[in-house]
DNA sequence: ATCCTTTCAGAGAGCGCTCTCATGCTCGGC
DNA sequence: GCCGAGCATGAGAGCGCTCTCTGAAAGGAT
């Protein structure tokens, strides 16, 4: 791998000849100009935009050992990635974050263990500060191999590993998913159904296990037919909501782990002539408004800011970062628990 | 901003001590092992794995100037870059073709001016070998940032600008939009429709001026009550199609710039209570299969290969970055149009 | 004036790696 | 058996930056 032709950049070394200074001070003057004399600084500044000089990152990583660059592991495939408006509204608010901090957001997709090895190549080469993980399914090997690469992470979702004390360690951001799923039945109930069904999302997903348990903790003794497994596609609700309506013909209520599956879920309602919210009221997850607004009719459900998630994950990790500005010396940041609230529209 | 506690990598020097060899002979076999002896490049790869040796890319780009990273820049705010499939699978196609290549994605969005200045900032740090920019809209300052930053580039979509030295010299990937405009157009007159309508994207962008060219080649004296702009969205597509209808009661065909405008077109005429394609028929362009097979009914459209357009983007730019492997000193690279195709569904 | 404190600027040592160049070795040919 | 070709290895000079350490100058107190 050769050298490319020196594109030929103003280094430090000519702003400082520029400026008659030592390196040291244009060094200071660049980053922030603290302890420089103000007409010196200026001179400095003046050398600096005359010969269009910019910094290079390499060498500044190389001693700082700081990249400036956050990376965000997605373990699904860029089919469901791209397909999800819940990662859009995730990564939004990440990247709105990081870009606010100047650091910069690197993608990476790991749709299966092929790929895992890649990503974990990459953690590990130090081409970032931290990672934000994502979705991932029960025993997913991803924080394990960022925590041996050394790379501080943030996870979205709660974890589910068994040790007690890494679980302890480990910084996530969550809703409160139980307490979200609570709600939602409870609101089933009070219009007064009491065949309520539940399509939960894969349950090898700490959210969709927790949804599932909020609905259990309001009807424990509910038959498990009354329960079908989707996958948080609208493919997926549909599919469930059909064999829920074969088993249970005369259900009434539905609550449904995601919008996008409760979508799915009228679809099949529909089709199956069943007015809702008159047969069958409806109650979704999420508030993906670009799902749940437009569903018809509009979707029931419960919100969760998942912008604000996303936000909250970069803030955690970007604090994390942060050289201990705690005189203890340990930052104090720790894990998050976002409330969720039911919205009512015309699903129930 | 002071350094981290190092975090105490093993570096090429204690492998080579372990190893009792030098520096550059730990270096020659980590990158390859080319011109070391069989036995003393197994010690080397030893010690390497015996220390859990990781190069230090930081180290390594400050002599190289080579990061491994490429930039994507899409001149969309973020919400229509998630929500628009198209990106998802052009995304796609760059992700794996970079991914083949051990180089990394790094994903810029640009909303707005003030955007453009720190990806700007990004690109001119230095911080990738190149980039792949999307979406552009007239005078886009984007290309020429990237020019004047001295990162290679390759655009999608054909660019606008009016220096046609520039423009020779740009390097990007496009598919035949006019070509494919005219199939369109073609299959609606051999349908025996007269009354042909066109739903424009954005006229800031040379993909919606060569798709309206090709149209206006079949048509040349269309009237202009018949073409109505949207901008590449469902509610877009609605409006641009309800404009038409009302101008012109009677058309009984629509060639729309985009499957996703088509959708939106598709539900208004339903609305209206033109059936489809029996009153109106209706092609679409892109063949997005996540959109065109999923309308009601499904979509008749000219199909353009979007994630193969992504894979040849990454490519090209691969092959440009290549230290001229040619013998006359340049890569032999040129912009590349790719074809397109009718494909016939239920809508025309 | 003297001394001490404080502030500002420069010198210089790396950060970890690659790559050129010099060196020493092996080996084939005469 | 000698010489030069050819190849494997080592030495060392940077890449461009940050940061500590030191020295000089400036200010205040005595």
């Amino acid at each position: 791998m050769p050298a490319r032709p020196a594109a030929h950049r103003p280094t430090l070394e000519a702003v400082a000849a520029r400026a008659g200074v030592s390196r040291a001070t244009v060094s200071r003057v660049v980053n922030g100009g603290a302890g420089v004399r103000g007409p010196l600084a200026e001179r400095v500044r003046a050398a600096v935009d005359e010969l269009g000089y910019i910094p290079n990152q390499a060498a500044r990583t190389l001693v700082t050992r700081r990249n400036g660059a956050i990376a965000v592991v997605v373990a699904e495939p860029e089919s469901r990635f791209f397909t999800d408006p819940f990662f859009a509204q995730q990564v939004r608010g990440i990247s709105r974050e990081l870009a606010a901090h100047d650091n910069q957001l690197v993608l990476l997709l790991t749709g299966g263990a092929a790929d895992h090895e890649r990503v974990g190549r990459y953690l590990t080469g130090g081409h970032v500060d931290g990672a934000l993980i994502f979705s991932l399914h029960a025993d997913d090997s991803l924080p394990v191999i960022a925590r041996n690469a050394g790379v501080p992470t943030v996870i979205g979702g709660r974890p589910t590993w068994p040790d007690p004390d890494t679980r302890r360690r480990t910084l996530y951001v969550d809703c409160d998913n139980r307490g979200g799923a609570r709600d939602a039945v409870r609101r089933l109930l009070a219009l007064g159904r009491r065949r309520i069904a539940h399509i939960a999302g894969p349950l090898d997903q700490p959210a969709s296990i927790d949804r599932l348990d909020g609905f259990r903790d309001v009807l424990p003794d509910i038959a498990p037919g009354l329960i079908a497994e989707g996958d948080f596609t609208p493919e997926g609700g549909a599919r469930a909501m059909e064999r829920l309506l074969e088993r249970s013909p005369d259900l009434d209520g539905v609550f449904a782990a995601s919008d996008v599956m409760a979508s799915g879920a009228l679809r099949v309602l529909r089709a199956r002539g069943r007015r809702v919210p008159d047969d069958v009221a409806v109650v979704g997850f999420d508030d993906m408004v670009s799902v749940a607004e437009w569903t018809d009719p509009p979707l029931t459900t419960i919100r969760q800011d998942i912008e604000e998630m996303g936000r909250l994950m970069a803030q955690l990790l970007l604090h994390a970062l942060e050289p201990a500005s705690d005189p203890d010396g340990v930052p104090a940041v720790s894990s998050i628990i976002t409330p969720t609230r039911l919205v009512v529209r015309a699903s129930a």
